[in-house]
DNA sequence: TAGATATTTAGATTGTTATCTAAATACAGA
DNA sequence: TCTGTATTTAGATAACAATCTAAATATCTA
């Protein structure tokens, strides 16, 4: 779950994750949304990826990114057990 | 909310938070629960207060710290919304 | 197969963060 | 007021992270 954590600190890779909830991309199209160079991108998706927060799968000569937001559960039963609001 | 996503994404401010749900400590009690020297908890409590995630208050020449719950939830929306389980 | 496009890898640079030691500050009690 | 205790500040160091350029890899299409 710390790898969690450590991937949503950074707010490029936050924006990353709403781009992805409207729907899968490739890593071209999520570089476009960013005034950044594509390995920059490439590596905020590695580590976001590491964190198992995206998933991604070759299509050709693309890479298409999808969300995964099932890493979240942990992250928010952490927050709500810290407010006293669940367990 | 960036602050407090940072100040999340680090351990040892995860664990003072967990701490400090148990109860409001003064620096010096929070400190020996960790491996580390008092101004590295200095540091790690200055983050969370800015982050608006403790409070401090001046008792004598102790500093008691408290948490403070209400900034997380902005970051429990975020997840619930990058879920899709709300708004 | 050659050239174009998409993405990643390698390596360098720069900025940030965590930690330490030493010193400063603030307060308490004799 | 002096001494001890609690905490923070200052400044240094080392590890880590974000970004870039250049090059490598993989795939598509003519």
């Amino acid at each position: 779950m710390a790898n969690v954590f450590r991937a949503l600190s950074d707010p490029t890779r936050r924006e990353i994750l709403k781009l992805l909830q409207k729907g899968n991309l490739n890593a071209g199209r999520i570089t476009e949304n960013f005034d950044m160079k594509a390995p920059s991108i490439t590596h905020h998706l590695h580590i976001l990826r590491n964190a198992g927060l995206v998933q991604s799968e070759k299509k050709g000569q693309q890479m298409i990114y999808s969300l995964n937001t099932t890493v979240l559960q942990d992250v928010l039963n952490w927050i709500l057990e810290l407010q006293g609001k669940s367990k």
